[in-house]
DNA sequence: CCATTAACCTGACAGC
DNA sequence: TGCTGTCAGGTTAATG
């Protein structure tokens, strides 16, 4: 399971059925940190909480707490949420039944335990007063969500049309735009049909707009897809999400272009220190 | 302002 | 088998 915003928004999903409208009873922290410190005391404010609701902004996970405090959690490159009702009983014969990475566990009263594993640890939690949430320092810079009423033509145009930089950059920066990431930037490119290389301020409107369709499209394609493997919470676990059978450029350097009478392959380039995958013949 | 690079980490995989 | 090098879905900080 690997963290876009289709991939959050399905363990999000998933996380409702575990968590909310119950109680956290306990948590287990077993390391001092991930990208970050843990918040201070993070044990004692969160036991207790009931969790009144559970949401999605851009990849980030924010869990409202009836303590008045939201826990956000982000999952970084490799962050996973793992949860399971047969834990617990295994746990109570005195079992260890966690893993190397498994690093944080939250035991819900109903004796479902919700763990967050994360092997290369570049994910994130923190703790914050739920009326200053809109206010965090990871929260306050994000751009519109890509799924909401805000992004739109005038407002993409707009963003785009004093800047230099590259169209698959822009859509990177969460400042644009919040939420895309590199394997669905470059699935959108291609159904645009436009080169990942193409300067954004040069782009016409009708572009733009062609852009914030296939926005839409992919995430929601992909949403779709994620949902119907989501058959119950227990899915929340590592094979859910990733729906990489479907992609159409992503990680399919010297392939087969797969655009209908299309004769190209595709090529990878480098951006900023990311793969672009995409077609030279058809995406100009 | 913009663009690129390094950094944070572990694991998987290719090639020798 | 094991070593080495490369690459990875994200984001921030530093540098040019």
């Amino acid at each position: 399971m690997l963290p876009e915003l289709p991939e959050v928004e399905t363990v999000c999903r998933g996380m409702i059925l575990a968590m909310e409208g119950d109680i956290i009873s306990s948590v287990d922290i077993r390391r001092p940190n991930l990208r970050w410190p843990f918040p201070v005391k993070m044990k004692e404010r969160i036991s207790g909480a009931k969790v009144n609701s559970l949401t999605r902004r851009a990849k980030y996970i924010l869990i409202n707490l009836s303590s008045d405090e939201t826990l956000i959690l982000h999952l970084g490159m490799s962050g996973r949420i793992l949860i399971d009702e047969k834990k617990k009983s295994i746990l109570d014969k005195g079992d260890n039944v966690f893993g190397k990475h498994d690093h944080v566990t939250f035991y819900m009263k109903s004796g479902t335990t919700v763990t967050f594993n994360d092997p290369r640890r570049f994910g994130a939690i923190d703790l914050i007063e739920t009326e200053h949430c809109d206010k965090h320092w990871l929260l306050s810079k994000l751009g519109p969500e890509p799924l909401g009423n805000s992004m739109n033509a005038n407002y993409l145009f707009d963003a785009l049309r004093h800047k230099t930089t590259s169209i698959k950059v822009a859509l990177l920066d969460q400042k644009v735009v919040s939420g895309l990431g590199n394997i669905y930037v470059c699935e959108i490119l291609f159904r645009v049909g436009i080169s990942p290389r193409r300067i954004v301020k040069n782009l016409s409107m009708r572009t733009v707009s062609r852009i914030v369709e296939e926005i839409r499209n992919v995430l929601n394609e992909a949403i779709l897809a994620g949902g119907s493997t989501l058959r119950d919470h227990r899915q929340t676990n590592g094979d859910l999400g990733y729906f990489q059978h479907n992609f159409s450029v992503y990680n399919r350097e010297g392939d087969r272009c797969r655009k209908e009478k299309c004769s190209g392959f595709v090529i990878r380039l480098v951006q900023s220190g990311r793969s672009s995958f995409y077609c030279s013949k058809c995406q100009k």
